[in-house]
DNA sequence: TTGCTCCTCACGTCACGTGAGGTGGC
DNA sequence: TTGCTCCTCACGTCACGTGAGGTGGC
């Protein structure tokens, strides 16, 4: 296999704002292995290959990459799911194209109407992870308040700011 | 290896307020293999055994499992942290169970400042937590109100509650 | 030549899933 | 005997981590 020729810059050439994948895990914040990983399941395809055959990501791979990382992280979904979700996402951008290209007031009702529902359903999944993550809040606030009581009653100065 | 006797009820009996370990699963919603694992590392140790070897989760068990799991499902940690927040929880177990030993109220005004500071540090995580959730929902009720005023400028009837 | 980043195997790890084969009381 | 739940290995899987051995231009 022939190499690459990362000649000015070892990142990014003028001619090229692609970025290699050391530098695009960097910036994403994880290893060079996930990102190969996350290519080898299928859910994010580099967009290009440099001559040498390394691997080239654009702004919307970094886009796409950073959107996997909230729902893995955020969220706390598998990969599968994940990739039903950028599925959808998928979709929006094809209704969108859709749109652009020109359709008819019909069409762009029901497009419209589609991606609303989409939204909804993910909307829905981070509602109930929200209140998963409240009423655990509340559950260590009421603790708190606990032990501000049983300092009071020893008269301990209270630290926490 | 000798079974046990799992007389009247298949569950429970009057004398034994224990579970087997299928019931514990099943009341946490977990596999029996998940049980097993968390003893085999260590986090979770059942508090007994029957005469024919079946472990006997007691209900103290089944809340250090309750906490066991949303500190894995909500907060997202692995089961090395969440070993390190089992044992501040232990701690507080031995703090309270000193206090009640009898102590003097200086111990004790030390007690409940070990205390707060121990909760203010799960406070830490999960308001952390919170805020890449509530970043999240932002973004996705951001895309929700474009698209509404897409559907309201094309005169879509809006569906969602 | 040395240092750097890239490449492709490929084995290791964590947190389990999933049988395989066997036991003990209704 | 059949059905049920339990037991202990032990191999499989997901999402990577971590070298192993090699390439290509400063």
């Amino acid at each position: 296999v022939s190499r690459d020729t990362h000649a000015v810059d070892p990142d990014v050439t003028a001619a090229d704002p692609t970025l290699r994948i050391g530098a695009a895990a960097e910036r994403a914040g994880v290893s060079t292995r996930t990102l190969r990983y996350y290519q080898e399941v299928g859910l994010l395809e580099p967009s290009g290959r440099s001559p040498g055959g390394d691997r080239r990501y654009s702004e919307a791979d970094l886009e796409r990459l950073a959107r996997i990382l909230r729902l893995r992280d955020v969220m706390g979904f598998d990969l599968d799911r994940i990739r039903v979700i950028l599925a959808a996402d998928d979709r929006i951008l094809e209704l969108r194209s859709e749109v652009r290209a020109g359709v008819s007031q019909t069409r762009r009702r029901e497009i419209v109407h589609e991606a609303i529902e989409l939204n909804h359903h993910q909307r829905e999944l981070v509602r109930e992870k929200l209140q998963l993550l409240q009423a655990f809040n509340d559950e260590l606030e009421a603790t708190a308040e606990r032990y501000r009581a049983k300092a009071d009653e020893l008269g301990v100065t209270i630290v926490e700011p």
